[in-house]
DNA sequence: TAGATTGTTAATCGATTAACAATC
DNA sequence: TAGATTGTTAATCGATTAACAATC
């Protein structure tokens, strides 16, 4: 008489929370790893262990999308793990423009992470002269005056900009009137951009000079460091 | 008959929230662009719009940690900087190992922005004999073995781990043994550390696929793609 | 002085956690 | 059935924003 239940959908009418869309991400990654350790079910007590996360978290931030547990059992592993892909968005493969191919750059470029998510760059940009022509991971790099052509021709929705923070303003405004959706910035800039196309900034320095003030306020953190080392 | 009051530190006792640490990181960066244009002072109004913050939050933040402003007049930005500096931590040199040097590890070792605020990569291990003896950027890649001995004779108290996800936890178990009191860790898993250790996770991919959720959902966002592209 | 802008309190908003009936 | 665990509501906690007296 019931009604099949699991996977409503019951929120899919607005955007997910920044720090629930994080949360996901590590979600999928610790299923992975219960998976490979032959795991077929996991609670979210347990998800939440392994990710030193409440386990009420995990229940809330899976429901936002859905029902998708078993009470008395937990998640389905084999289940759970596509569902989240398809939340995220990475149930296919995206072609991405690289822009600026510098040390940082040709090393996302490589980024194994990246290519194990579905994620293919298509096309490499820069504007150096020193640079254009060169041959990285089997692609040409091309002047950026050629993005807009490699847009169309290779259906290129996102971009990652790892140029020099003076650059990134205009490069991005190129980036955006090619018509491209998303911008994965490493610029350690503010950029401006068209409330249409999606942004996010990944500040490397940020992170560290974060690190550097708790390692230097870890005495307020009601975590001594110990009064004697060795 | 007023006692000198500017630079009172009124909240020096509980360490600050993550979100108002990373928001410091960028009123430094924006105060010195404003400088560069030859500002002054600057407004709480005038740094927030610059972020894409409130005026009120900005102030709040900055009042966390002390009264630096001038009522009527702003912030100076020639006061504000270097407070912003200490408050972070760095306000001199930090000397970090890197472990791993992988692509990534390469490209963080020369990473500009990691230079400018006063870091410095004084060790470089990984345990690839392929890339032990190899020098980058004139230092020698030593096997981990060699990381205690380094730590001390070189004064390290932070590393950055850019090693593979399997790898990560030996590594990390290494580098607290060794009384590094901080780690900067890319590898995309949750390493286990006792509680005086600060840990700051950086995951690429977690970034990248938050941009595909966006894009994804962009009609969610209240920012309708145009229509018409071109 | 009048205008601008701070620091801070109170109000609002959002995110996390606790608790528990429903149910496998 | 008894035990486990979900989905969800209510309670708590924390962060953001509005408002305004103080003051340059």
């Amino acid at each position: 008489m019931r009604v099949h239940r699991r996977g409503r959908e019951p929120s899919n009418d607005k955007l997910a929370p920044k720090a629930v869309v994080g949360r996901v991400s590590l979600y999928l990654r610790q299923l992975e790893v219960f998976q490979r350790q032959g795991q077929a079910t996991v609670s979210s007590n347990q998800l939440g262990a392994a990710l030193g996360l409440n386990d009420a978290q995990v229940r809330k931030d899976l429901a936002f999308f859905g029902q998708f547990g078993c009470p008395g059992i937990g998640y389905r592993i084999d289940e759970l793990t596509p569902v989240l892909r398809r939340i995220l968005g990475i149930d296919r493969t995206w072609r991405l423009a690289l822009i600026g191919l510098g040390n940082l750059g040709r090393a996302l470029l490589q980024y194994r992470g990246f290519r194990d998510q579905g994620f293919r760059f298509v096309a490499l940009l820069d504007n150096d002269p020193r640079k254009t022509g060169k041959v990285y991971d089997g692609l040409p790099v091309q002047s950026i005056d050629d993005l807009a052509s490699a847009v169309v021709t290779l259906d290129i929705r996102m971009a990652l900009i790892s140029v020099p923070a003076e650059a990134a303003q205009a490069v991005a405004d190129r980036v955006v009137a090619c018509g491209i959706q998303g911008i994965l910035n490493f610029a350690p800039v503010a950029l401006n951009l068209p409330p249409q196309v999606q942004i996010v900034d990944v500040d490397l320095s940020i992170h560290l000079e974060h690190l550097a003030y708790k390692v230097q306020n870890a005495h307020l953190s009601g975590n001594e460091p110990s009064a004697e080392v060795g």
